[in-house]
DNA sequence: CCCTGATTCGC
DNA sequence: GCGAATCAGG
């Protein structure tokens, strides 16, 4: 199908919109996401402000030749548009970005655990925000309740239950991209230093 | 592996 | 001009 000028106009204002090449092709028919791009590029259109992307340095392919200067370009901290979490991890040197743990967050109640293995993540209720709590039980009804040997690189391998017995399952949904959990562990096993600290005591 | 956009180049 | 193939990155 050739690129009338409906068509065109659709893919200009899906574009502007931040809908990505795939979703637009898919919503125009009879294109490829490759199409879409191609002709997205022709049109002069190309890099709009996609959120999450805040700054990607497009070259690559051919870089010049040239002595790589650094420049001393006055760049801007990207001041992101995210008006979640109003948390400050107080006046530290920001690294990287507000430190995760990287551990399901481990019940405080070891000391009553007889000895062995320490009880999965999702027996503790601490000061993980009720909403994601909810979430996760509702979530844990829907687990695919795999195996270890059933897991792999997608399936979420949040631990459920008690390993020693045999209700001892791992949650197995599809996982957030690049992370071990699916999207609302990932929302219990992640929280911001801040809110970490001085849990005990 | 899923996805994203960017670029190249034969058509 | 078109877009598959490929590349680069998340």
């Amino acid at each position: 199908m050739a690129w009338t000028e409906e068509r065109v106009e659709r893919l200009k204002q899906m574009w502007n919109e931040g809908h990505s090449a795939s979703q637009i092709a898919k919503e125009l028919g009879d294109v490829t996401r490759n199409a879409v791009i191609g002709k997205v590029h022709r049109l002069g259109l190309s890099n709009r402000v996609t959120p999450g992307d805040a700054a990607k340095p497009a070259a690559k392919a051919e870089p010049a030749p040239e002595a790589p200067k650094a420049e001393p370009v006055a760049e801007a901290p990207a001041a992101k548009p995210a008006p979640e979490p109003a948390e400050e991890p107080a006046a530290a040197p920001v690294e990287e970005e507000p430190v995760e743990a990287q551990v399901p967050a481990i019940p405080a109640r070891r000391r009553i655990v007889p000895a062995g293995q320490p009880l999965p993540p999702q027996t503790s209720a601490n000061e993980i925000s009720p909403e994601a709590l909810e979430n996760v039980r509702e979530v844990e009804k829907t687990a695919k309740r795999l195996s270890l040997m059933e897991l792999t690189e997608r399936t979420c391998k949040w631990p459920i239950g008690d390993p020693a017995s045999e209700h001892f399952w791992f949650c197995g949904l599809a996982v957030q991209q690049g992370k071990p959990y699916c999207e609302a562990h990932v929302g219990v096993a992640f929280q911001p230093m801040s809110a970490r600290r001085d849990r005990r005591r």
